[in-house]
DNA sequence: CGTATATTCAACTCATCGGTTTATCAACCA
DNA sequence: TGGTTGATAAACCGATGAGTTGAATATACG
C-alpha cells in the first residue's frame, strides 16, 4: 500500500510482459490492441499491465477517438540509472575517484554509505 | 515460475528493506544479526529476505562458525545498468548518437527496437 | 437508431509475498 | 554434558499479483 516510488518502478519493471510493453514502445507510441498483439494473453491483462506501467509513471494513456495511445515516459528509467549508478564502483573498474562517488551520493534513496 | 533471472533481481529490489540491506552490504561484509538489527522486523523476516537476495545473485553468504557472513554480489546490478542504459537516448540529450545506441542494443535482453 | 470496435471494470481463481510464531540445527562455551 | 547464541525451516495468515471470463462504457459508422 502507498509503496514508494522506486520500489513501485522496480516492482513494474519486475515482469518480463510489461518490458517487452515498454521495448514496444521505445520504438514509439501504440494502442492497446497494438501492444497486445505479440503476447499469447488477453487484451484485459495488457490493460492491467497498462495501468501497473502507468502507476508507476513509465507509461501516459492519452484518450483519441476510441483509441487509448500508450507514450513511454523515460523519468523513472533514468532515477533508476541513477540508483543502480550508486553501486557502480562496486564493479567498474574505471570507476576509481572516491570523490565521484561521494558526489553521486548526495540526495538520493537508499544510500549504500549513510 | 522459474522467472528470468532479469525479473528476479526487479522482484529482489522492489522492496525498501532488501534494498536498504543492499546499502548496508555496500558499506562492507555483515552477518545475519547485524543486518536485521535496523529493522523493525524478526529476524527470520530478515533471513527471508536474503533469501531473495542470495536467489538473485545479489549476495553470497559463507559460513563462518555460527555466523553466516554476507557479502555483497554486484554482478547483477551491472546488468541492470546494462538493461536501463538501452533506454538512456529517450532522457538524456547527450545520449544523441544513434550508432552509439545501436550498439548497445546487441545481445540484450528485451530489446527496444527488435 | 443500432451495431461494431476499443478499452476498461468487476468478480473470481490461484500462486506468491512479507510477515508472524514455533521448532530445529549448528557451533561455541562453561 | 548441557546451555546459550546465530541462523534457518516449517507452518500458517492476510494481502497482493497475474490471469481468466463476462459485462459495461465510449466512440465511430451504417
Amino acid at each position: 500500500m502507498t509503496a514508494d516510488p522506486v520500489s513501485t518502478v522496480f516492482a513494474a519493471l519486475a515482469d518480463p510482459t510489461r518490458r517487452a510493453i515498454l521495448a514496444r514502445l521505445a520504438a514509439g507510441e501504440a494502442t492497446v490492441n497494438e501492444l497486445a498483439a505479440p503476447f499469447p494473453v488477453s487484451v484485459q491483462a495488457i490493460s492491467k499491465h497498462l495501468n501497473v506501467l502507468e502507476r508507476a509513471g513509465l507509461i501516459v494513456r492519452t484518450r483519441e477517438a476510441q483509441w487509448r495511445r500508450c507514450r513511454l515516459e523515460p523519468a523513472p528509467l533514468r532515477t533508476l540509472a541513477e540508483w543502480v549508478d550508486q553501486y557502480r564502483k562496486l564493479w567498474d573498474d574505471r570507476y576509481d575517484t572516491l570523490d565521484a562517488y561521494l558526489d553521486n551520493l548526495k540526495g538520493k534513496d537508499d544510500e549504500p554509505a549513510q
